[in-house]
DNA sequence: ATTACATTTGTAATGATTACAATTTTATTT
DNA sequence: AAATAAAATTGTAATCATTACAAATGTAAT
């Protein structure tokens, strides 16, 4: 599924910058900042604001079509893949990746049946393979 | 075990600000913000510095006494409870709550040995009892 | 008492995010 | 097709939490 159909799915207006952001997000799977994603499509829409970046990603955390991680103590982070997963942020490089894990499937938050779960999101740190001494 | 007894212990000198602190942080476990820690505190030590709830919450962090919580996306928020639980937070009060959940002890990092994970939290989002409509 | 070192304080700088009004684009009506 | 209305984008300014830094104060060592 491509970057139009998910917006049209989703109620979104396809405008071009919409759907760079969209197909952005969808090709990098790097949990990007907004100034990453602007500097990457600034080039090729010359006339492109970063506001219109912190308000398209808003619509979309809206809607359902990106994540927005508070991994980052720095930068908000966006995510287009919002299948069910964790993530792990490096101390050292910064890194941000994907943790696909079957264990993950079992948290379900018993004893707190007053509470409305909407999202869950776990955040792991430490040192990548890199980064470890 | 006290305020004094835990900053000796993590071998950080018990200055009369820095024990405030601590001291604060072991009475509320409402996960506050830099400025509900200085509002609090501020009228019985007149001369104190909101600067000096950043450097110690900073170094209390750094030694372990306190937790960071990046669940909030404007403020930092503080735990003094160090023991392993996960968070919830309402997002129409704001309010966070400890999750003590059985299962969460059973989260552990498979399938990524490359890895070395530090630290894990688990941040749920949603409506509380009193904001569920 | 003097000196060195650690801590605190106040103020200024930083920088990500938001507010907002003007402009441009897109859709609707005449 | 022109006129009008609505939606989206843009640029700039404001906000505000956090950090940087140097001066002042407090504490320990000589
Ligand atoms: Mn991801
Ligand atoms: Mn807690
Ligand atoms: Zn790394
Ligand atoms: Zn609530």
């Amino acid at each position: 599924m491509d970057a139009l159909d998910i917006l049209v799915k989703h109620d979104i207006k396809p405008s071009l910058q919409r759907l760079a952001v969209m197909e952005y997000m969808l090709t990098h799977f790097t949990h990007p900042t907004v100034d990453e994603i602007y500097s990457s499509l600034s080039p090729s829409i010359p006339t492109l604001s970063k506001t219109t970046i912190y308000n398209t990603l808003s619509l979309f955390e809206e809607q359902g079509v990106v994540l927005y991680l508070g991994i980052d103590k720095k930068n908000a982070r966006f995510d287009g893949n919002t299948s069910h997963h964790a993530h792990f942020r490096c101390k050292n490089c910064g890194a941000i990746v994907d943790i696909f894990n079957q264990k993950q499937e079992e948290i379900v938050l018993e004893g707190h049946p007053e509470l409305v779960i909407d999202d869950v999101q776990t955040y792991y740190t430490g040192y990548c393979k890199n980064c470890k001494k």
